[in-house]
DNA sequence: AGAACCACTCGGCCGC
DNA sequence: TGCGGCCGAGTGGTTC
Protein backbone atom coordinates (compact mmCIF):
# COMPACT_ATOMS: atom_id res chain seq x y z
CA UNK A 1 0.00 0.00 0.00
CA UNK A 2 2.64 2.49 0.40
CA UNK A 3 2.34 5.51 -2.25
CA UNK A 4 4.60 8.70 -2.62
CA UNK A 5 3.95 10.01 1.34
CA UNK A 6 4.40 6.46 3.30
CA UNK A 7 7.69 5.95 0.98
CA UNK A 8 9.08 9.49 1.45
CA UNK A 9 8.30 8.90 5.33
CA UNK A 10 10.23 5.24 5.51
CA UNK A 11 12.63 7.20 3.17
CA UNK A 12 13.50 9.99 5.71
CA UNK A 13 13.47 7.61 9.14
CA UNK A 14 15.66 5.00 7.44
CA UNK A 15 17.85 7.80 6.20
CA UNK A 16 18.59 8.21 9.92
CA UNK A 17 19.06 4.46 10.58
CA UNK A 18 21.83 3.59 8.07
CA UNK A 19 23.35 6.58 6.97
CA UNK A 20 27.33 6.14 7.24
CA UNK A 21 26.81 2.39 7.48
CA UNK A 22 29.01 -0.09 5.43
CA UNK A 23 28.06 -3.78 4.64
CA UNK A 24 29.58 -6.73 5.49
CA UNK A 25 27.28 -9.39 4.37
CA UNK A 26 24.05 -9.70 2.69
CA UNK A 27 21.42 -12.60 3.21
CA UNK A 28 18.82 -13.43 0.51
CA UNK A 29 16.49 -16.08 1.71
CA UNK A 30 13.88 -15.21 -1.22
CA UNK A 31 15.97 -14.91 -4.89
CA UNK A 32 13.39 -14.32 -6.72
CA UNK A 33 12.94 -10.54 -5.00
CA UNK A 34 16.32 -9.76 -6.78
CA UNK A 35 15.58 -8.36 -10.21
CA UNK A 36 18.67 -7.47 -11.24
CA UNK A 37 21.65 -8.35 -11.46
CA UNK A 38 19.89 -12.10 -12.88
CA UNK A 39 22.11 -13.97 -10.15
CA UNK A 40 21.50 -13.27 -6.95
CA UNK A 41 25.35 -14.16 -6.00
CA UNK A 42 26.24 -11.25 -8.16
CA UNK A 43 23.89 -8.89 -6.10
CA UNK A 44 25.25 -10.06 -2.96
CA UNK A 45 28.87 -9.76 -3.76
CA UNK A 46 28.42 -6.40 -4.96
CA UNK A 47 27.73 -5.14 -2.13
CA UNK A 48 30.08 -6.29 0.47
CA UNK A 49 32.48 -3.53 1.31
CA UNK A 50 29.29 -1.03 -0.13
CA UNK A 51 28.42 2.17 2.54
CA UNK A 52 25.19 3.84 2.47
CA UNK A 53 25.73 7.20 1.54
CA UNK A 54 22.14 8.52 1.28
CA UNK A 55 18.44 6.84 0.81
CA UNK A 56 16.89 8.93 -2.05
CA UNK A 57 12.91 8.19 -3.34
CA UNK A 58 11.71 8.76 -7.32
CA UNK A 59 8.07 7.93 -7.10
CA UNK A 60 7.40 5.17 -5.03
CA UNK A 61 11.11 3.53 -5.00
CA UNK A 62 13.82 4.23 -2.54
CA UNK A 63 17.18 4.13 -3.86
CA UNK A 64 20.02 3.31 -1.52
CA UNK A 65 23.25 5.41 -2.74
CA UNK A 66 26.32 3.31 -2.04
CA UNK A 67 30.53 3.73 -3.25
CA UNK A 68 29.69 2.21 -6.64
CA UNK A 69 25.96 1.04 -7.13
CA UNK A 70 22.38 1.93 -6.38
CA UNK A 71 20.23 -0.54 -4.70
CA UNK A 72 16.66 0.11 -6.22
CA UNK A 73 13.38 -1.09 -3.76
CA UNK A 74 9.82 -1.18 -4.41
CA UNK A 75 7.68 -1.97 -0.92
CA UNK A 76 4.75 -3.27 -2.98
CA UNK A 77 1.83 -3.93 -0.64
CA UNK A 78 3.58 -4.88 2.31
CA UNK A 79 7.46 -4.86 1.93
CA UNK A 80 9.06 -2.76 4.86
CA UNK A 81 12.11 -2.14 6.37
CA UNK A 82 13.75 -2.69 10.44
CA UNK A 83 16.87 -2.00 11.61
CA UNK A 84 18.05 -4.80 14.05
CA UNK A 85 20.65 -5.98 16.32
CA UNK A 86 22.37 -9.02 14.49
CA UNK A 87 21.46 -11.41 17.35
CA UNK A 88 18.16 -10.70 17.46
CA UNK A 89 15.97 -13.77 16.20
CA UNK A 90 14.31 -13.02 12.28
CA UNK A 91 10.79 -14.40 11.66
CA UNK A 92 9.55 -16.36 8.15
CA UNK A 93 8.71 -13.08 6.56
CA UNK A 94 12.51 -11.96 6.25
CA UNK A 95 13.91 -11.81 2.61
CA UNK A 96 16.95 -10.01 2.73
CA UNK A 97 19.03 -9.62 5.98
CA UNK A 98 22.06 -6.84 5.03
CA UNK A 99 24.48 -6.88 8.03
CA UNK A 100 26.42 -3.56 8.53
CA UNK A 101 30.17 -3.81 10.52
CA UNK A 102 28.46 -2.55 13.33
CA UNK A 103 27.16 -5.81 14.50
CA UNK A 104 23.44 -4.19 13.59
CA UNK A 105 21.33 -5.59 10.80
CA UNK A 106 18.85 -4.00 7.86
CA UNK A 107 16.32 -6.42 7.02
CA UNK A 108 13.90 -6.37 4.73
CA UNK A 109 10.25 -8.38 5.50
CA UNK A 110 7.17 -9.22 3.14
CA UNK A 111 4.60 -11.06 3.86
CA UNK A 112 2.97 -10.80 0.37
CA UNK A 113 6.56 -11.56 -1.30
CA UNK A 114 5.74 -9.10 -3.99
CA UNK A 115 8.40 -6.44 -3.44
CA UNK A 116 11.75 -5.93 -6.01
CA UNK A 117 15.43 -4.63 -5.57
CA UNK A 118 17.36 -3.85 -8.65
CA UNK A 119 21.23 -2.87 -8.61
CA UNK A 120 22.41 -0.80 -10.80
CA UNK A 121 26.16 0.50 -10.83
CA UNK A 122 25.54 4.21 -10.41
CA UNK A 123 24.28 6.67 -12.62
CA UNK A 124 22.94 4.19 -15.02
CA UNK A 125 20.07 3.33 -12.83
CA UNK A 126 17.90 5.83 -14.33
CA UNK A 127 18.34 4.68 -17.88
CA UNK A 128 16.51 1.22 -17.25
CA UNK A 129 13.68 -0.12 -16.10
CA UNK A 130 11.92 0.24 -13.55
CA UNK A 131 12.96 3.88 -13.42
CA UNK A 132 13.14 4.61 -16.55
CA UNK A 133 9.97 5.69 -17.77
CA UNK A 134 8.53 7.32 -14.58
CA UNK A 135 6.87 10.18 -15.27
CA UNK A 136 7.77 13.56 -13.18
CA UNK A 137 7.87 13.83 -9.63
CA UNK A 138 4.32 15.69 -8.18
CA UNK A 139 6.40 17.93 -6.12
CA UNK A 140 9.03 19.13 -9.08
CA UNK A 141 9.08 21.85 -11.24
CA UNK A 142 8.33 19.80 -14.21
CA UNK A 143 4.65 18.86 -12.86
CA UNK A 144 2.52 22.08 -14.13
CA UNK A 145 -0.69 21.95 -15.18
CA UNK A 146 -0.15 22.58 -18.92
CA UNK A 147 2.16 19.37 -18.67
CA UNK A 148 -0.64 17.66 -17.03
CA UNK A 149 -3.22 18.85 -19.39
CA UNK A 150 -1.11 17.74 -22.56
CA UNK A 151 -0.75 14.09 -21.20
CA UNK A 152 -4.19 13.82 -20.41
CA UNK A 153 -5.75 15.06 -23.25
CA UNK A 154 -3.80 12.19 -25.29
CA UNK A 155 -5.98 9.63 -24.09
CA UNK A 156 -9.51 8.32 -23.75
CA UNK A 157 -8.64 6.33 -20.34
CA UNK A 158 -10.64 6.81 -17.57
CA UNK A 159 -9.12 9.43 -15.56
CA UNK A 160 -8.97 7.24 -12.56
CA UNK A 161 -6.73 4.69 -14.73
CA UNK A 162 -4.63 7.91 -16.28
CA UNK A 163 -3.76 8.45 -13.10
CA UNK A 164 -2.42 5.44 -11.67
CA UNK A 165 0.14 5.24 -14.62
CA UNK A 166 3.05 6.31 -13.10
CA UNK A 167 4.60 7.42 -16.74
CA UNK A 168 2.10 10.23 -16.55
CA UNK A 169 2.83 11.36 -12.69
CA UNK A 170 4.46 9.24 -10.24
CA UNK A 171 3.39 8.87 -6.81
CA UNK A 172 -0.46 8.27 -6.21
CA UNK A 173 -1.53 4.83 -5.82
CA UNK A 174 -5.42 3.48 -5.20
CA UNK A 175 -5.61 5.60 -2.14
CA UNK A 176 -4.33 8.90 -3.22
CA UNK A 177 -6.31 8.57 -7.08
CA UNK A 178 -9.83 8.63 -5.23
CA UNK A 179 -8.53 11.29 -2.42
CA UNK A 180 -7.48 13.52 -5.17
CA UNK A 181 -10.43 13.05 -7.53
CA UNK A 182 -13.07 13.22 -4.62
CA UNK A 183 -11.31 16.91 -3.84
CA UNK A 184 -11.12 17.63 -7.40
CA UNK A 185 -15.00 16.92 -7.95
CA UNK A 186 -14.50 14.81 -10.50
CA UNK A 187 -15.96 11.04 -10.73
CA UNK A 188 -13.74 8.44 -11.11
CA UNK A 189 -15.05 7.15 -14.59
CA UNK A 190 -14.52 10.32 -16.76
CA UNK A 191 -13.05 9.94 -20.01
CA UNK A 192 -9.20 11.59 -18.96
CA UNK A 193 -9.34 13.87 -21.83
CA UNK A 194 -12.99 15.88 -21.47
CA UNK A 195 -11.98 17.42 -18.82
CA UNK A 196 -12.69 21.10 -18.69
CA UNK A 197 -9.90 23.47 -18.20
CA UNK A 198 -10.87 24.44 -14.86
CA UNK A 199 -10.53 20.62 -13.89
CA UNK A 200 -7.62 20.05 -14.87
CA UNK A 201 -6.33 23.09 -12.55
CA UNK A 202 -8.06 21.67 -9.82
CA UNK A 203 -6.80 18.66 -10.51
CA UNK A 204 -3.37 19.49 -10.87
CA UNK A 205 -3.52 21.43 -7.42
CA UNK A 206 -4.93 18.57 -5.32
CA UNK A 207 -2.80 16.05 -6.56
CA UNK A 208 0.14 17.94 -5.14
CA UNK A 209 -1.78 19.09 -2.41
CA UNK A 210 -3.39 15.82 -0.73
CA UNK A 211 0.30 14.52 -1.40
CA UNK A 212 2.14 17.15 0.60
CA UNK A 213 -0.45 17.19 3.14
CA UNK A 214 -0.16 13.14 3.08
CA UNK A 215 4.06 13.94 3.40
CA UNK A 216 3.21 16.31 6.49
CA UNK A 217 1.57 14.05 8.44
CA UNK A 218 4.08 11.54 7.98
CA UNK A 219 6.71 13.57 8.87
CA UNK A 220 5.05 15.03 11.96
CA UNK A 221 2.64 12.48 13.62
CA UNK A 222 3.13 9.77 15.78
CA UNK A 223 2.55 7.48 13.16
CA UNK A 224 5.41 7.82 11.67
CA UNK A 225 7.24 5.26 14.02
CA UNK A 226 9.91 3.05 15.09
CA UNK A 227 9.36 0.14 16.77
CA UNK A 228 11.32 -1.31 19.44
CA UNK A 229 12.80 -3.68 16.47
CA UNK A 230 13.58 -0.22 14.38
CA UNK A 231 11.01 -1.27 12.24
CA UNK A 232 9.61 2.02 10.42
CA UNK A 233 5.52 1.57 10.18
CA UNK A 234 2.70 3.43 8.92
CA UNK A 235 0.92 7.02 9.33
CA UNK A 236 -2.84 8.09 10.09
CA UNK A 237 -4.13 9.41 7.03
CA UNK A 238 -6.65 11.87 6.98
CA UNK A 239 -8.96 10.41 4.05
CA UNK A 240 -12.28 11.94 2.87
CA UNK A 241 -13.07 8.37 0.85
CA UNK A 242 -10.69 5.66 1.10
CA UNK A 243 -11.95 3.06 2.64
CA UNK A 244 -15.24 5.24 3.87
CA UNK A 245 -17.57 2.85 1.69
CA UNK A 246 -20.92 3.46 3.21
CA UNK A 247 -20.24 6.48 5.67
CA UNK A 248 -21.53 9.78 4.97
CA UNK A 249 -19.39 12.13 2.69
CA UNK A 250 -17.08 14.53 4.76
CA UNK A 251 -18.67 17.64 2.48
CA UNK A 252 -22.07 17.14 2.17
CA UNK A 253 -23.03 14.01 4.16
CA UNK A 254 -24.05 11.98 1.28
CA UNK A 255 -23.61 7.88 1.69
CA UNK A 256 -20.45 7.23 -0.09
CA UNK A 257 -20.39 4.24 -2.87
CA UNK A 258 -17.79 1.89 -3.87
CA UNK A 259 -17.70 0.56 -7.11
CA UNK A 260 -15.14 -0.99 -9.21
CA UNK A 261 -13.37 1.10 -11.96
CA UNK A 262 -10.86 -0.38 -14.11
CA UNK A 263 -10.30 -3.31 -12.01
CA UNK A 264 -9.61 -1.38 -8.79
CA UNK A 265 -11.88 -0.97 -6.12
CA UNK A 266 -12.82 2.70 -5.77
CA UNK A 267 -14.22 4.94 -3.20
CA UNK A 268 -16.53 8.05 -4.36
CA UNK A 269 -19.19 10.48 -3.92
CA UNK A 270 -22.07 10.44 -5.87
CA UNK A 271 -23.29 14.09 -5.13
CA UNK A 272 -19.73 15.71 -5.25
CA UNK A 273 -17.94 14.55 -7.74
CA UNK A 274 -19.33 15.08 -11.41
C1' DA B 1 1.60 2.63 -30.41
C1' DG B 2 -1.69 2.72 -27.06
C1' DA B 3 -4.37 0.15 -24.03
C1' DA B 4 -6.17 -3.95 -22.03
C1' DC B 5 -4.88 -8.05 -19.89
C1' DC B 6 -2.12 -11.29 -17.18
C1' DA B 7 1.46 -12.91 -13.85
C1' DC B 8 3.37 -12.37 -9.63
C1' DT B 9 2.00 -13.64 -4.18
C1' DC B 10 -0.54 -15.12 -0.02
C1' DG B 11 -3.19 -13.55 4.38
C1' DG B 12 -7.67 -12.52 5.09
C1' DC B 13 -12.24 -12.89 4.11
C1' DC B 14 -16.48 -14.97 2.23
C1' DG B 15 -19.70 -18.61 1.70
C1' DC B 16 -21.10 -23.26 2.16
C1' DT C 1 -15.52 -25.76 12.18
C1' DG C 2 -12.94 -26.57 7.90
C1' DC C 3 -11.89 -25.56 3.58
C1' DG C 4 -11.91 -24.00 -1.15
C1' DG C 5 -11.66 -20.02 -3.69
C1' DC C 6 -11.50 -15.18 -4.55
C1' DC C 7 -9.61 -10.49 -3.59
C1' DG C 8 -6.18 -6.86 -3.86
C1' DA C 9 -1.85 -4.31 -4.11
C1' DG C 10 1.80 -1.94 -8.31
C1' DT C 11 4.60 -3.01 -12.01
C1' DG C 12 6.55 -5.41 -16.14
C1' DG C 13 5.73 -8.19 -19.86
C1' DT C 14 2.63 -9.92 -23.35
C1' DT C 15 -1.07 -9.56 -26.38
C1' DC C 16 -4.27 -7.31 -29.30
Amino acid sequence: MPELPEVETVRRTLLQLVKGKTIEKVTIHWPKMIKKPEEPDQFVDALIGQTIHDVNRRGKFLKFILDDYVLVSHLRMEGRYGLYEKNEESDKHTHAVFTFTDETELRYRDVRKFGTMHLFKKGLEENELPLSQLGPEPFSENFTVSYLEERLKKTTRKIKSALLDQTIVVGLGNIYVDEALFRSGINPERIANTLTKKEYNLLHREIILTLDEAVAQGGSTVRSYVNTQGEIGMFQLQLYVYGRTNEPCKKCGTTLTKTVVVGRGTHYCEKCQK
